[in-house]
DNA sequence: ATGGGCCGTCGAAGCGCTTCGACAAGAGGA
DNA sequence: TCCTCTTGTCGAAGCGCTTCGACGGCCCAT
């Protein structure tokens, strides 16, 4: 209910200066005497100044926004995904940046839409498949965009993610050096594995490649994340390989509930996830985290870089670590 | 990469109309001739014309954007959070708007910022608590706000939210209804309940009032999300109440654990919990439902009515409806 | 015929900001 | 001393859109 919204003229008239004084002092982008600056400051902070977003954005050509498309689909475990978006809008705001909200479900439309009307000045993506609609959309877009996970055909394009691949082939390094020979990967559900998405798929290729190097023999299947589905996969898995003894479980739902199952069976394997931080830590497990947090964070900071013109590596892979837990 | 941005004047000109007439033909605001009509729009298809969101604010003082000020707190299920983020979205692009993300943790400042700056037309907030430090600067906004969830103090202010209360009363209504004479309800942890959540107290009272009002017994206890607490919680409850037959469990993380921890001491209460109905599926458990859809839903609708200007009812308490599912 | 309305369209005035070029005034070099 | 640079400030021109008032036709009632 206070009253109507101050504007720069009203700033200037009342600090003693012009208009266009104002907007360079709180922009910085030219020289301005110690003085004349501290009177504008004041002047701002007396009337309660907030610059008109609409307006910058139209004399400035940026919106200082940024969209950030979020999935909502099947086999995404929701936490993890919450932690991006928030480690994404944090990281926006210590950039003077917002961040507009756009679901997939409007598909390409929304990341058009967004784009043509100037709305945002570049676009993170999350939740990207190795076929992706979204992405030749991204080709043509003039806005700079950045993805969170890799497309087939990633030429052009700046992705960000965890390196899978050398997850996996972590996970299997660290059961074989606590002298495993068998080895199992449960991964996602088998949706998340037709679907294409390249997560999923790398981690297993990794596992894959790990165990083949080393000479060990492993088997690799996907899984569901219902209690009942979990412990019916585990059970044809040691039923199958009963000389199984090292476990990666590629999958957050599942990781309790293979616990409990292996408990019910009374089989003691060894289990290495990669999951969350909090998940691994509640059940005191081995694991390498997903780190969102610092994912997010990375993808906006690339994006900025390319707000500034700059030149950013096509792919930037995070090194996994895994954090041994003794139970 | 395409060429730069098509303006509404390069329309116009296309179209051999003035600028004006085509802000017309688009807003809708006078009345246009058939012919003009099909002639603009053509051009703006030919051109692929999306009009400048920051000019357009800046001349209508509408941004067709409002703000989402999500929470990220411990206690709160992620996935019932995403559940209303989407619902928002959605609702809001059926009103042509946009949402920009806000996370709590910005505080009140960013409330402040996004209205003063006229980058948003109106907020929505969620996880609202009874004595919460946002509520005072929302008094002080011009923006039209819409709370989910109740605050202590809701005069002056518009709150959607499930009736907790009567979701209490409802459960116990249906197990008195089949016979139990001694009900319980397992709450959600304990921090919520200090912080003073609403919906969380709100069912409490609406249990306890509805077992004295029939004159049963009952008794109420928080419930902390992890197995083994609830294992704890559950047993020590059963301990305590031999006599309890029928539960209420108003805690979406432990729904899962409790019916664990009844199969595995082998008692066979009735349950029925308030939770998101995914869950209530997976259990074939009947439940009331947290309409997570609907909510968010009728708090953009409820937004978009104060936009125009509208009056609306200050609170708006969705029914809870039972869902009866036999095992 | 004649005037009053309505309909469809146009032109122009902003909305609040950024940014470019201009220009005093003082600093420094010759 | 004169001229050239800086430095700090100002004024004005937009940015692309909405909206207000005006106006020429046309129809209908007089």
């Amino acid at each position: 209910m206070k009253g109507r919204d101050v504007t720069i003229a009203e700033v200037a008239r009342h600090a003693g200066v012009a208009v266009s004084t104002v907007s360079y002092v709180l922009s910085g982008k030219r020289a301005i005497s110690a003085e004349t600056r501290r009177r504008v400051l004041d002047s701002v902070r007396a009337l309660g100044y907030h610059p008109n977003a609409g307006a910058r954005a139209l004399a400035s050509k940026r919106a200082n926004v940024i969209a950030l498309v979020l999935p909502l689909r099947a086999g995404m475990h929701v936490p993890v995904l919450m932690q991006f978006a928030t480690s994404v809008v944090t990281a926006a705001r210590s950039f003077d940046h917002d961040v507009l909200l756009l679901t997939a479900d409007e598909g390409t439309d929304g990341i058009r839409r967004a784009a043509a009307s100037a709305l945002v000045d570049g676009l993170i993506l999350m939740d990207i498949e190795e076929h992706d609609e979204r992405v030749p959309v991204l080709r043509e877009l003039s806005e700079p965009t950045v993805l969170i996970g890799f497309p087939a055909d990633s030429a052009g394009l700046t992705c960000v993610d965890l390196d899978f691949e050398a997850a996996g082939k972590l996970c299997v390094a660290h059961l074989a050096g606590r002298g495993h020979r068998e080895i199992a990967l449960l991964g996602a559900p088998a949706v998340v594995y037709e679907r294409g998405t390249g997560f999923a798929r790398r981690t297993r290729s990794g596992f894959a490649d790990a165990i083949e190097a080393r000479g060990l023999s492993g088997v690799a299947l996907p899984c569901e994340e219902g209690f009942d589905d979990v412990r019916v996969t585990v059970k044809q898995l040691l039923a199958d390989h009963p000389q199984v003894t090292g476990l990666v479980v590629h999958n957050e739902a599942a990781v309790g509930h293979v616990l409990a199952t292996l408990r019910e069976l009374d089989r003691q394997l060894e289990v290495v996830a990669i999951c969350p931080d909090d998940i691994a830590d509640r059940a005191r497990l081995a694991s390498v985290l997903i780190p969102a947090e610092e994912v997010g964070r990375e993808a906006v900071r690339l994006l900025m870089e390319k707000l500034e013109g700059r030149q950013v590596p096509a792919s930037t892979l995070l090194q996994p670590r895994l954090t041994y837990r003794r139970a």
